[in-house]
DNA sequence: ATGATCATTAGACTGACAGTATAATACGAA
DNA sequence: TTCGTATTATACTGTCAGTCTAATGATCAT
């Protein structure tokens, strides 16, 4: 993207953090970042898709975040969750989202509208999917509940605890508290089998989540989670494969110039062993090549 | 209030529930409600203080009803409480309330963000006296803590399930799904003895909710409540306590004329009676004679 | 270097809106 | 009738988002 409309985006967001959106004029935003107001209609088409673009922008780079707290983890362990939910909440807080969000929440741009409910529903389902992998497959049924109520449970918590603590130490605590409920609750569906939401109403919800705007990272989370789940920890010949995946996950995420080399070295043992799904590693190296083929 | 301004009210709030708050303009409201700019500024200050004006209205309402449900019932019920949310469930929806709330929620009004902040409050607030009449004194220090999460939890539970269910069937479902959820979180806090938010918090939120606006309503129903709770519906004896509690409750809030005389009656046993604690008897006949002294 | 193309600029302009101001009129109580 | 108050119609101000335009600047292939 254009660096200059990234400043525009930048910019308009201290102000937006500052004042609040419905009282940051156009104008404002002019002064401030240094462009006319032609530029300005230029790169954006309202000042809605400006603040389209700042969750755009921020949104990208928490997940990113949080998906890097799962490399070289168990996506099982409830303590990982934990922690990239204090990571959402503190980036939440630190940019003033949920008050932004709140802000324009029913507004007259179907546009605008249409974008938060999708986030939210992104939200929703993410939690979900890792309650799937810390809970178990069986407890499915169950966990779209669990998810739901788990964010209504932290986001109420939150919004009570900040009139009592006003500095944003605390956020750990109140997730941790969070947490540990909805994991009470978890068990007890599980034995009241006491369903309110089917969790095929996911698909309908976000219909078109499967193919177009999936990132490549997602995608690379999504595969060597389930490659994950296979392996078991205490047998010694795992972890080596273990290595194997961590490895490839941090290469293409964190080295500037991945080495197609060492990427295939790394890939050939999971190709060949008869531990993992076929198609699922087959997912995983095809990725790879796309990987590559972008780069060029 | 002038008949007019509540025609006013009325009329401007229907056509905020047809097409928002936002969309709708003061020129709007005059042509629909039929009257002049100069008087709309002579009923409101501003379009802000009409929409609390709306809101206050309402809120009077829903208490009442709230209220006339508890009359002649056990308050530790928690089939009342569920009669009660679901009451409120069903007002915010057939007025939009959380639609309009949600969109003026950060708005530039402090007056408004103040308004709509004590709003809220006031629900926590009244969740959680009812949580400790219905699950007793003894878990007072989570009871917060629960309503806090069960408003939380029923928010999210509502927000997602109109998703799949467009008509406001299904209220019902959803209130006592959240309520069973909220009743095992009380079990298990009072075992794990884990609290986040203080309830003496409340007093410091709410700092004058002992004092000045509390309705004549609010506070008869706080005494029999109170009162109440000392009757054991076992004993024979105590039924009759129960039934002339009832009826001066009754009397006071339905008849159009309360007469004092049979209020007299009525509260005499009660004063001679070693059941109650003198100080509650006390406040409640020096709330009916307040009463009547209004009235002239 | 030349010229074509595209991004950028300043600022005038429109239209919608909340809220103010005022002069004229209706109406009810003394 | 008269005085005061509520009401009306309407013009006005100021703010803001978004459009339009004519001029200026930058880039780049030839």
């Amino acid at each position: 993207m254009n660096s200059r409309k990234q400043h525009v985006i930048r910019k308009s967001h201290e102000l937006f953090i500052e004042r609040g959106f419905q009282a940051t004029s156009i104008q404002d935003i002019l002064d401030y970042s240094g462009i006319s107001k032609g530029t300005f209609y230029n790169y954006f088409t309202s000042k809605n898709e400006l603040l389209i673009s700042i969750f755009r922008e921020l949104h990208s780079k928490m997940e990113q975040e949080r998906n890097e707290l799962l490399i070289g983890q168990d996506p099982s362990d409830i303590n990982v969750f934990v922690q990239q939910f204090e990571l959402q909440m503190y980036i939440n807080k630190k940019n003033r989202l949920t008050t932004l969000f709140e802000e324009v929440l029913i507004s007259n741009d179907p546009e605008l509208k249409q974008f938060l409910k999708r986030a939210q529903l992104k939200v929703v389902e993410w939690t979900y999917k890792r309650f799937v992998e810390i809970f178990g497959e069986e407890k499915k049924p169950y966990l779209l509940d669990c998810a739901i109520m788990f964010i209504g449970i932290l986001q109420q918590n939150m919004k009570f605890y900040v009139l009592d603590h006003d500095r944003h130490t605390g956020i750990s605590r109140v997730v941790q508290y969070s947490v540990k409920r909805v994991e009470r609750i978890v068990e007890e569906l599980a034995l009241s089998k006491d369903q309110l939401h089917d969790p095929s109403s996911l698909d309908k919800w976000l219909p078109d989540h499967l193919t177009a705007d999936r990132t490549f990272q997602e995608e690379l989370n999504e595969i060597v989670n389930e490659l994950k789940t296979t392996i078991r920890s205490d047998k010694p010949d795992d972890r080596k494969y273990l290595e194997l995946i961590n490895f490839i996950q941090e290469e293409l995420l964190h080295e500037t110039n991945p080495r197609p080399f060492l990427l295939e070295n790394a890939l050939q043992p999971l190709i060949n062993s008869e531990l993992f799904n076929p198609k699922e590693v087959g997912r995983l190296s095809k990725l790879v090549s796309r990987f590559f083929k972008k780069k060029t």
